[in-house]
DNA sequence: TCCAGATGTATCGAGTTGATACATCGACAA
DNA sequence: TTGTCGATGTATCAACTCGATACATCTGGA
């Protein structure tokens, strides 16, 4: 149960925490909501579940949809969480350790941020703007290492890749400078958490360090 | 052989292209040139060698490195292409179908955009150009379809991957006018592919299409 | 001299993908 | 009525990929 499942686990739970529903809606929602970002199949999606049933944190009910007939019966099976998935949804959703930050939970962790409380969103865009940092720092050295020996579009390549990422970085800025104001000066979930313009310079934000692992 | 390694091969077989190497250093510069992009693990690089070798598109000479010692040998296979993987890999520049401006494929092709034809070139930024806006309709409809159900932290998310295929965009048309203006106006070889301030408006830029698959 | 860390080849289990099978439902036309 | 088409729905499989790791050698520095 290693890898993309780190994200499918919270991803279901945090959509049938908002409403029950079965397998084929779940991937709508999930392609909807992260389909810019990511895919999902089948093939992942109904293991998941099953085991999401083993462990007791999702329950699937076998429900009969009214036909327009009466003989016929489609089945289509109902999940809903168990008081022990809602209890597991709420450690899951507290938690901002280093793994949150990471590129495949992030987005699916911040996609939930409605049902997370102010600090552990905060926690966690400061993480993830210190992972992002972190990145740079290493492209941009073996950008300047490299620069001679490589032909314009390679580097056009990196150059666009460094941009991204910096990109993504002024996104995470405006995204905890309205997370602070939130928390000081307005009442709970008022403005819409827009990308400042002004990018606001947050160099002091570090919490815990992550190292990285091989990237040249 | 599917998947990824659609990926892979056209990426060992150009770096191969511009010197024999072995292993361990394939790694490394596909992880230099495609870092901020994607990963490769050995668990995916030695079984693609192995079929490239079984192919006859690369051969591998094993290599023993001299040690300051004098007895030990340390093995080393240093991989070059063969006369039928130059052949294959010129086949290989110089497509440009539907298959070169998926996400998967895209940035390979580009990074080896030095070994390729400036036909070619165009091809796959107007191909890739057209799939990126045929992706932002699609977002932007289910985008409007439920913007009012959705709370903000998900629709911040939904905005966010929209600016992000927004900007790729806009850097394919830099580099479209670059190409142009390479092909009609400098000798071939001299501007940097840097993005245009302009956007320009290119439109009608719209070869083959294809359908987008499943992603509401 | 010895050790930690880089270099180097190689494999494995666990998990994921994309395709596909199978079946029902709703709508629309002949 | 019947036929067919595309959406809805559950489920599985072979092929493939990842991350970890095993194993060994080389290099630089304390």
């Amino acid at each position: 149960m290693r890898g993309r499942s780190d994200v499918l686990e919270p991803a279901i739970l945090g959509l049938l925490h908002e409403s029950p529903m079965h397998g084929y809606e779940l991937r709508k929602r999930l392609n909807l909501v992260l389909g810019s970002f990511r895919a999902l199949s089948y093939g992942s999606l109904y293991p998941c579940l099953k085991s999401l049933v083993e462990r007791r944190w999702i329950e699937g009910t076998e429900s009969v949809v009214a036909p327009h007939t009466v003989a016929s019966k489609r089945a289509r099976i109902v999940y809903q969480l168990t008081a022990d998935g809602k209890e597991h949804l709420q450690q899951v959703l507290a938690s901002s350790g280093p793994a949150t930050w990471e590129d495949e939970n992030f987005d699916v962790r911040f996609a939930f941020f409605g049902q997370t409380d102010a600090e552990t969103r905060l926690r966690i865009l400061e993480g993830r703007r210190t992972r992002l940092t972190e990145r740079l720092e290493t492209i941009r050295q073996s950008f300047a290492r490299t620069r001679e020996r490589m032909d314009e579009y390679t580097l056009e390549l990196q150059r666009h890749g460094l941009e991204q990422v910096e990109r993504e970085v002024r996104w995470l800025d405006g995204l905890i400078d309205n997370e602070r104001g939130l928390r000081r000066t307005r009442p709970a979930g008022t403005g819409r958490p827009t990308a400042a313009d002004t990018p606001a310079e947050t160099d002091d934000v570090a919490p815990a360090r992550t190292t990285e692992k091989e990237r040249g």
